[in-house]
DNA sequence: GTGTTTTGCCTAGGACCTCTAGGTATCCCA
DNA sequence: TGGGATACCTAGAGGTCCTAGGCAAAACAC
């Protein structure tokens, strides 16, 4: 028998390829192998387990992700800033939904700690901040405000909670507007 | 042999107490079986199937969720009702986390159009902005913004996503300011 | 109270999934 | 060219969802 050629990282991107196609939580070791023409059993030789496999698709995707903002926000300060991270954000969840999906999933914290991805990621994000000249506590404050409304936003659209007929794409370049005025004001700790 | 005396109610209620413990997506009808003492076809009596199932428990936490909303912000306006939502909706989220995922399941269009839970918080999630003086699209456009950041940061805490050691309260709070901010000063359709 | 219907839970079993143990065939390289 | 490492295999245990059909308990008719 003629063998498949199987790595990890082959395993991975069909994985994540499987995974923008029938979603993230739908990706099983079994179909993977059909995939390759392979028995399910095989797949244990290059990927831990199924676990390990996610875990896997997660960084990748989260690597592709960044680099695709980091491409939009290179170059720009402040506002324009801003709305090419959160343009380069959203178009990834919309366009990829089954990688996107893998980002949120809970990791574990020793493989956390020493992810490129990761770093980069945050070093982007708190770049873009740089012109809104916020300090600490506040900066890690709007980074959080940040990311949860970008994800959540995008969790939403993708789960279908946006029922009213307005325009899902003008809903969302004024949300990036009024996440701009709030960081322009930015509200200090005096109540 | 003597009767369990399930019934689709009871189900549910055990399913998201279920969830709550061990996760939305770990709930499965041979756990919920156990849990009864029966075998797990016996369940298919009572609920249609695992969708069906998950379903319910997402209708329930729904209405649990906004009736602890409504208690919340009534008799409050403008900030101190943002505030008082927000506190509602993130202790929900913290305190029955099986039961807050599964209000972000997607679910069927048709069960959606006549689901009271949906619309009462429609209408108190449009309520509580009356204050802030805006007008649709703008109106819409808000709640979604809200929606979403609320959604995304008790999905990124309970996920475990905030690593740096700032107290996630703290910057909870600071993130319902700035919402109040921009909120106050909406950005119109002029850029 | 007896007979009938409905209902609740049962057993049996198929399909699919994850994962382990151990075997065989293929490739690489000394 | 032989030996070792490696890639894929079979076999099988145990979990999940779900269907089909059966029996016994409850509810109802009289």
């Amino acid at each position: 028998m003629a063998r498949a050629g199987l790595t990890p990282d082959r395993l991975t991107e069909a994985a994540a390829d499987l995974a923008d196609e029938v979603g993230f939580e739908n990706v099983t070791l079994s179909a993977l192998a059909r995939h390759f023409g392979v028995k399910d059993a095989s797949l244990y030789s290059h990927v831990k387990n199924l676990q390990d496999l996610r875990t896997r698709v997660a960084f990748l995707a989260g690597g592709e992700m960044i680099d695709r903002i980091a491409v939009a926000v290179a170059g720009r300060a402040g506002k324009d800033a801003l709305a090419a991270f959160a343009g380069a954000y959203r178009a990834y969840a919309l366009e990829r939904p089954g990688r996107y999906a893998a980002t949120q999933m809970r990791i574990d914290q020793s493989l956390v700690a020493d992810a490129p991805a990761l770093r980069r990621t945050a070093e982007i994000t708190y770049g873009m901040l740089r012109a809104y000249g916020l300090e600490e506590p506040d900066l890690t404050d709007a980074v959080r405000l940040l990311r949860a409304t970008f994800h959540g936003y995008c969790a939403l659209e993708s789960a279908g909670g946006f029922g009213a007929p307005r325009d899902v794409q003008k809903s969302w370049d004024r949300a990036v507007d009024a996440l701009h005025v709030a960081l322009e004001n930015w509200p200090h700790d005096t109540p």
